[in-house]
DNA sequence: ATAAGTATTATTGTCAGACAACATTATTTA
DNA sequence: TAAATAATGTTGTCTGACAATAATACTTAT
């Protein structure tokens, strides 16, 4: 039990760094609207002295902004408010996963976005790529639940799954596609990964949900496309559908 | 003609501030495997030696590249490459419309969670929504070309287009689809608008688009969610193809 | 009086150095 | 041998200064 215990007990709570602060606090003033596209953002000096900071870490705050495409300087002048049109990044903050109509959503776009690598998939993928689709596949077999129900062998089998339909991202041959899922499993998983291993140990674990990626599988290796992404969205609509179900508040925010 | 010209001429070049110009630097060699996830960056003092720049420049380009959720640091230790599913931003730059390819895989992207979008709102729009869409795309047939073809029409038309769907991403009641088509869409644009109109002018100007686009606001009106999903889809790889035709490296790159 | 040229001022960008907070390692002490 | 303590290294924050740039006010020459 104690040789490979990945990820326990070790990123309980994390000191929010000054500028970390700032930056939320003008982030929730420009979604609020009160500082809106257009505005000039107080002068750095301003905004140190209001939020009793130094300047440096300000300029922190407003750095990671700008990387954004939230907000833009320009030198002996000041910082202004981008258009919405700007911005060049999409973010998924931890915040995102407390509300439950929120949860839903994201959960809505992983699986539009990974039926639509999976369609791509059924057309782009290499031979290569299917055993490597296939290789995951028998994995996750291997890890199925067998009849008792202990936790680890959940996570095996959820960890497996997991590789799977990366793999399929993967096999997309679309770096962007594979980007984007990897992101935003990865903060699915973050927030709901404990939640997300009960539902595999509770209903996720026998030959029903198997056979859901079975499909999938002989979709890609059909190279039907519009199959394949049926398939997706059938399992990670009833997934999504399982895990609101069991999903309570206190599970999710912990 | 003097009197409306929004952007023009205004975002040529815009000098490169040293923190982004190490965020570049860092982001490179971690995304070419030179430091990998689970690496230690060298402290922030030698990083300001080694490029000749003083520390705060240094913060500021890490402090950008941590709330990408690329590194991490803990006080007193160091900072550490993530593992890439600890990222916590998709982002799109600009040198990703350099290459063809990359571009193909972008307006995939965009195709397929339009597509998504427009599945949802076929099911979730509610009347005003419907009122909304119906709106747009009336000024879309307004500004629709009527034989001459000039430049500002086509980018009317353009435009009207652009919230035409727009509209139809907000009716989908999912925000996060939403902004996320909103930063994609925003993207696209910034680099592709002039070849984007000049294909307005050329192709899509005439009633044949503009059927394509009746097609979409029908399935919604009668909350047909595949026929929607399937009349995006059907338009979007439509206006890619001519796209894709029409844009030389010159065009793209600029 | 007007236009061009020149200071003035405000703001962001960069630099330098210091100390605080924290974690690790080495050292001393019980 | 174990615990307490000191030393060291690194990130986090603070302070102050100056450079670079852009807008504004002002002067000056025509």
């Amino acid at each position: 039990m104690q040789k490979s215990e990945p990820n326990r007990y070790e990123k309980i709570v994390r000191p929010r760094r000054l500028p970390d602060e700032i930056a939320a606090k003008l982030t929730g003033q420009i979604s609020d609207g009160i500082l809106q596209p257009g505005d000039k953002l107080p002068t750095e000096q301003e905004l140190a002295f209001n939020y009793g900071v130094a300047r440096t870490v300000v300029r922190e705050a407003v750095s990671q902004l700008k990387s954004d495409g939230m907000i833009q300087s320009k030198q002996g002048v000041g910082a202004f408010v981008s258009d919405p049109g700007a911005r060049s990044v999409f973010r998924i903050s931890a915040d995102c996963f407390a509300k439950r109509k929120e949860l839903i959503q994201i959960l809505q776009l992983r699986t539009s976005n990974e039926a639509g690598a999976a369609a791509l998939a059924a057309e782009a993928r290499s031979e290569q790529d299917l055993t490597l689709i296939y290789q995951q596949l028998q994995l996750m077999e291997q890890a199925a639940i067998t009849g008792q129900t202990d936790f680890e062998t959940a996570e095996h089998r959820y960890d497996a799954e997991r590789r799977f339909y990366r793999a399929i991202a993967k096999a997309s041959g679309n770096s962007y596609f594979y980007d984007f899922l990897t992101m935003l499993d990865g903060r699915i998983d973050a927030n709901l990964r404990t939640v997300a291993i009960k539902n595999v140990m509770i209903a996720e674990g026998g030959q029903g949900v198997m056979g859901e990626h079975k499909k999938v599988y002989e979709a890609i290796r059909a190279q039907d496309r519009t199959a394949a992404e049926g398939a997706v969205r059938q399992h990670f609509e009833n997934a999504a559908g399982r895990l609101m179900e069991r999903a309570d508040i206190a599970d999710i925010t912990r």
